[in-house]
RNA sequence: GGUGGGAUGGGUGAGAGGCUGAAACCAACAGUUUGCUAAACUGUCGUACGGGUAACUGUACCGCGGGUUCGAAUCCCGCUCCCACCGCCA
């Protein structure tokens, strides 16, 4: 959630950044400011009635304790006519900043500067390019062809015991996805990160800190009976840690990471794309989070990004990197990298990490802030990157590495956590 | 599931209708002094929002939501969470 505070005085800033994501924002920022107004109006009448209200309480305490009980009484009767005007403007005022607080929920982040105006996927920039797709002279297979046959992920099992999207690894598959995430797991804690194992359920605050309530509740699965969430990522829990914190040093900067299988609902996307690994209802991501001074953000992201180059540069992927457009960017992303490897049996780049930096956007709903040098209470910046998520990367190993005998090498970084060298 | 106890500032924790935005201690910050990886002393020190260029000032907040009262951290009701013991289960 954006500060209103910074709507109030940064107004032109803020709508031309949200043009970016071709939004023109203008009449809601416009709307906002007058239920602002109109509330600080309320407020300021409020306070004083208050005031008064408060005011006359000691004085009548006063009376009463010097015996002047006829002139207590006199009083108490003028504080009638306060206390209702007290409702009557504190009904009004609860009314605007419930309005207020609404449409604030309802803002995107504003870009960061970098970021360039587009309209979808097709606008982002792509920033760094490795590795080459493996020219295949025979017949590349898709991964859902590979796995079939190999036995190593099940997708008709899994649909037979819960559905469709919940597939059941076996055999090496199996072993594959545990080294996969070891893999990850280790890297991340040699770049500095605390490994942490988190709730894979949390309550509907942690799902308000980092964003996914109150409007997106239906990309997650809630139980009622206890009003809990299933993590739709690790970002949830892990960011959530720092809710209502103040941190009081203005030198800090806390790393973690974290390994959670991640359940989304993915209500609405069906047809293309959903085939085999592409997209799943359960699936397992390391995921990396940063808690950073403002100062240090743009360091931190960079950071994140050469992390995740080097887990692609060692499994031997040809990737992309895409620095995304405004209007493909995430409700509360500043800026986000999209890291894409390339399928050559499927011939397209499949999306494997997504590192963002929030700024203040999410330290604002989380209440997570710092005492700065000048002893001023500030908002942290929260970052955040997948790596990686599985599902694809297992898909993108299978496919490129799929030789003319039918074996899928296993590549050199993961064999020490695979202890084999083929499926 | 049952019974009992609890939730107060960055932390520990006192307060039990007006003298309490809240003792004390710890932490933090600033200064003084002696000098040696530090101690002692003094001072400052909650958060959010509003008004004000500012000094400052007003309001709200003692788990959350209601109620009683001129006045609530304090009394009453509901809820949530935590802790202990018992039961059940991993």
């Amino acid at each position: 959630m954006l500060e209103l505070s910074r709507i109030r005085t940064d107004k032109k800033q803020v709508i031309a950044a949200l043009s970016k994501r071709n939004i023109n924002a203008e009449s809601t920022i416009n709307e906002l400011l007058n239920l602002d107004v109109q509330w600080r109006r309320v407020k300021q009448e409020l306070d004083g009635t208050l005031e008064e209200a408060n005011r006359m309480a000691k004085e009548i305490g006063q009376c009463y304790k010097e015996g002047r009980v006829d002139e207590g009484n006199a009083l108490k009767q003028q504080t009638t006519l306060l206390k209702k005007k007290e409702g009557e403007l504190k009904g009004e005022s609860e009314a605007l900043e419930s309005a207020i607080l609404h449409m604030l929920y309802q803002i995107p982040n504003t870009p960061f500067q970098e970021v360039i105006k587009g309209k979808d996927l097709n606008d982002n920039q792509v920033v760094f390019q490795s590795g080459k797709a493996p020219l295949f002279d025979f017949e590349a297979k898709p991964h859902w062809d590979i796995c079939k046959e190999k036995q190593i992920i099940d997708f008709e099992l899994g649909v037979k015991v819960t559905g469709a999207g919940f597939p059941f690894y076996r055999g090496k598959g199996s072993k594959l996805q545990r080294a996969l995430i070891s893999f990850f797991l280790d890297e991340a804690s040699a770049a500095g990160y605390e490994e942490y194992q988190a709730p894979l359920m949390v309550n509907e605050e942690s799902g308000i800190g980092t964003g996914q309530l109150p409007d997106k509740e239906g990309q997650m699965y809630h139980d009622s009976t206890d009003n809990l969430f299933l993590i739709p990522t690790a970002e949830v829990p892990l960011t959530n840690i720092f809710r209502d914190e103040l941190i009081q040093q203005p030198d800090f900067s806390y790393k973690l990471c974290g390994y959670t299988p991640c359940f989304r609902r993915e209500a609405g996307s069906y047809g293309k794309d959903v085939r085999g690994l592409n997209r799943l209802h359960q699936f397992d991501k390391v995921e990396i989070v940063r808690i950073e001074h403002p100062d240090h953000t743009a360091n931190a992201l960079e950071e994140m990004v050469e992390h995740v180059k080097g887990l692609l540069d060692k499994l031997e992927l040809p990737y992309r990197v895409l620095r995304l457009c405004g209007g493909d960017m995430g409700f509360a992303s500043a800026m986000t990298y999209d890291f894409e490897v390339y399928s050559a049996a499927q011939e397209k780049w499949l999306e494997v990490s997504s590192v963002s930096r929030f700024d203040t956007f999410q330290a604002n709903r989380l209440k997570l802030r710092f005492k700065d040098h000048d002893k001023k209470t500030k908002l942290c910046h929260t970052l955040n990157g997948s790596a990686l998520a599985l599902p694809r990367v297992m898909a993108a190993l299978l496919e490129n590495n799929q030789g003319a005998d039918g074996r899928i090498s296993i590549p050199a970084a993961l064999k020490p956590y695979t202890r084999f060298d083929y499926i």
